[in-house]
DNA sequence: CAATATATCGTGTTACGCAAGGTATATTAC
DNA sequence: GTAATATACCTTGCGTAACACGATATATTG
């Protein structure tokens, strides 16, 4: 709305999230279990809100991750407090993790090169 | 249907793509003008294939761009060959670029510090 | 005219991210 | 005791981008 007669670019950064997430995620989880509610605090905490996700984004993505047995489950009801489900990665989670941090390296480094172009063209 | 079982973690690259081709082929026309054909193996070239896409990706966004009015269009009928249709960025074009490559630089920054994370736990 | 190369464009599929809403349990307020 | 708030999980539906696949049209070669 703001922009008036023109073609609205919006979020380029929702596209740029795609398959970003699961590797982000598998991430989070390197240094040990989490749950889901955690993992949304923290990636919003240690991006400062440049990779934020709601819960409503990141429930899938580790449905995703558990079904394709990268992450294992584990549920905890605490005598006090609402039950939560800790998520772990297994070790082909490690693997894909490795895995995935290479492809983004890749893809990474043909954007920043083509990008960097400009300087002998200009 | 076809998955059976195991959990087949194809293509990412696709997904990583996402967001980003138009901002690669603003890039591309960065230089000069340019005909579809001829982004596609430009590009295929300059990044040893590590963000190829086939033409029948590439023109949609081209379309995209020339509806957004970031590209205008030029057809060049010669007296022989094919009829091509050459894209040149707009002022507009240009503004987008920046500042997709600005959206593209705090991303990336965010994930490579994400991933960087994992050298204090381990 | 058949085959190949160049070049553009259209259709249908897939899958992801997200807004929006729903469920359930515990804590605090009155 | 019940209303409100916070925590935590999950589901549905929508929009849209990338791609495979195929169609179209022109020019060259045999």
């Amino acid at each position: 709305m703001a922009d008036s007669g023109g073609s609205e670019r919006k979020g380029i950064d929702r596209e740029l999230r795609r398959g970003s997430l699961e590797l982000i995620v598998l991430q989070l989880l390197a240094p040990g279990e989490a749950y889901g509610y955690e993992i949304v605090s923290k990636l919003t905490a240690e991006t400062n809100g440049a990779l934020e996700v709601t819960d409503g984004t990141l429930y899938p993505v580790l449905y995703r991750l558990e079904r394709a047995a990268l992450v294992a489950v584990r549920w905890e009801t605490p005598e006090r407090g609402v039950p939560r489900k800790y998520y772990r990665l297994t070790d082909a989670g490690r693997e894909e993790l490795i895995r995935l941090t290479h492809e983004w390296s890749t893809f990474a480094k043909a954007m920043n090169k083509l990008l960097r172009r400009d300087r002998e063209a200009k």
